[in-house]
DNA sequence: CAATCAACCTGGGTGC
DNA sequence: TGCACCCAGGTTGATT
């Protein structure tokens, strides 16, 4: 479910509740969640730890703790990271519970059960997250880094968009709005965009983005902000999932194809 | 290296 | 009702 906006916006939410907050307890009801071999010390080296942040990078959250090291949280599909006063009625699909030292807790509940925990040393962390291309609303990612890792790229634009270690944190909804924004045809060679088209995707990426951070994330079946809340960017959507409809611009019929497995949603007469 | 595809999971919706 | 299928916001490991 969550791109950046979505992980951005929990992050925001959770940054000033637990930052500060001790963990007094761990419970992990799905042991699959944990992405190490050593469940104990998964859950020892959390208890008594302070959570001195809440980060982000592409769609991990970073949650930096007293002794340095770090717990990692990837929601893939269907994760949620809710904030919970104890005794809170149940969460459906909990994977894994922490007790904080004010009374409240955070749950992670994955109905998919592909998300991902780690606690990780900084070399670790490094090696989880060091790949990952440049954040698109970081005002370092230009044009001209869009067009430079575009490059010698044959493969599809849109399967580029998605590509991780290409820019960080768009995913399937979000690639394909900023493609119709930028008026590109998803299946177009990146490295063979033409510079005022790389100019036109980059702008159009950092305004999807930013107007759906500012609605607080795509709630179009799944996500869930920390406090259960779904966000409100449905709404805004220009292209995604209206397969069918009228285009915005042009009023032609938005067409869905499956590019590398995934729906892709595209104006076949204004995005060449 | 770059590109592709199956696999990892569960649940909701649809059509027979 | 039941059942078979398709679909879903993501990543990754094996294979060309």
């Amino acid at each position: 479910m969550p791109e950046l906006p979505e992980v951005e916006t929990i992050r925001r939410d959770l940054a000033p509740l637990l930052t500060g907050r001790q963990v007094v307890g761990v419970d992990v009801i799905d042991g699959k969640a944990v992405r190490q071999p050593e469940m104990d010390r998964f859950i020892e080296g959390l208890k008594g730890q302070v959570i001195e942040g809440v980060r982000r990078r592409g769609k991990y959250l970073l949650l930096p703790l007293s002794s340095g090291q770090t717990l990692v949280v990837h929601l893939k599909m269907t994760g949620a990271l809710l904030w919970r006063p104890a005794g809170y009625p149940p969460d459906p699909h909990t994977r894994a519970v922490w007790r904080l030292d004010q009374g409240q807790e955070i749950r992670f509940a994955d109905t998919r059960r592909l998300g991902n925990l780690w606690l990780v040393d900084a070399p670790a962390l490094d090696s989880l997250i060091g790949e990952l291309g440049p954040e698109p609303l970081d005002p370092s990612f230009t044009p001209q880094v869009l067009a430079a890792r575009l490059g010698r790229r044959s493969a599809p634009i849109k399967a580029t968009l998605l590509d991780q270690t290409m820019v960080a944190g768009l995913g399937n909804i979000y690639a394909d709005e900023s493609l119709w924004e930028a008026a590109i045809q998803p299946l177009r060679p990146a490295a063979k965009l033409a510079t005022p088209e790389v100019t036109r995707l980059h702008e159009a990426i950092g305004q999807v983005l930013s107007r759906a951070l500012a609605n607080r994330g795509t709630s179009f079946s799944d996500y869930r902000d920390a406090q259960g809340r779904p966000g409100a960017n449905q709404g805004h959507l220009r292209v995604y999932g209206r397969a069918g409809q009228a285009c915005y611009r042009c009023g032609a019929i938005i067409q869905r194809m499956v590019l590398r497995g995934r729906s892709s949603y595209f104006c076949s007469t204004c995005q060449e």
